[in-house]
DNA sequence: CGCTAATCGTTGGTGTACTAACGATCTCGC
DNA sequence: GCGAGATCGTTAGTACACCAACGATTAGCG
């Protein structure tokens, strides 16, 4: 499609332009490895061998209580396909339950069990030191700095 | 965030800890949204349906020339499985080509074709483009300090 | 009321990402 | 030289993450 792309620069410009581009300064690979480096983190640390999204869809349905399976996705930003798998493996663990609601027949609602409860409670304070640890390597007034940034990015 | 981080583990310390946890304003919650965004950007501006990682391949690669497999996964960020995923892949469509090493049989050395070299200089000034798009939320003069800040976490 | 459009959930396919286990090969110390 | 340990690549298994296509259901509008 951009096979027609005529080269609006010199050569010389271009290589120059080429020549700058360095991998490891780019925000899409720096936010990669900023997130393998808290995966990392956040395995070592979290119980239960829960995971990132695992921990962040439970952690929103003790925020907002029952909910459709749907608007859990959105609200922990995953798409259907996803979120589905993520209940499944909850459900299958025992930490959430789902069923089909009366006045609306499309809709799954899930909910944490009483031991998705209690563990989504022991789950956070190890969720606080997460985030804690994986901000540990910026300089302490750049922290709050970071965090305003990188939610108006996301 | 809070110095009152409450190093007791009373009950009413602990449920208010609970209650100020907010998963919208986690890092890694933030980190993942950031990202997705980034990919989601990424996707709709690259050619070829290149993705990130395959990208940073190639751009690793026609960085530092003919490499190991092994090391080229250490400069891009990812593990052995990894990267012999994304070489196959680039290999397949003609992009890299891979041979093994006479003077160590263990390794097996990856590197452009032409057409991948061409590729990838085609695909460079997309890279800078998604860099500037996924930037353009920030105020002009967080940019730098944010890419500083990031860089430091990872 | 009836039809169209929207929403919800499921499935299949592809592409990251990491772990664990494995065999082949090389290096280094003895 | 030779054997222990390191390095390299492969495979299998699990878990995200997104798209596209689909069927079921509901809402909205004429």
């Amino acid at each position: 499609m951009s096979s027609a792309q005529a080269p609006a620069t010199s050569r010389r410009a271009r290589t120059s332009a080429l020549k700058r581009y360095v991998l490891d300064e780019q925000v899409g690979f720096l936010l990669r490895k900023a997130y393998q480096r808290h995966a990392a983190i956040f395995a070592a640390s979290m119980i239960e061998d829960l995971t990132p999204t695992q921990f962040a869809a439970m952690a929103k349905l003790w925020e907002v209580g029952p909910c459709s399976q749907n608007r859990l996705g959105r609200l922990t930003a995953m798409d259907a396909a996803t979120i589905k798998g993520i209940v499944d493996r909850l459900t299958r663990r025992g930490f959430t339950e789902a069923r089909s609601e009366r006045n609306d027949a499309r809709l799954v609602m899930v909910q944490l069990t009483k031991l998705g409860r209690e563990t989504i409670e022991r789950a956070i304070p190890r969720g606080v030191k997460i985030t804690r640890d994986t901000l540990a390597l910026l300089p302490r007034d750049g922290r709050a700095t970071f965090l305003d940034l990188l939610k108006k990015l996301s």
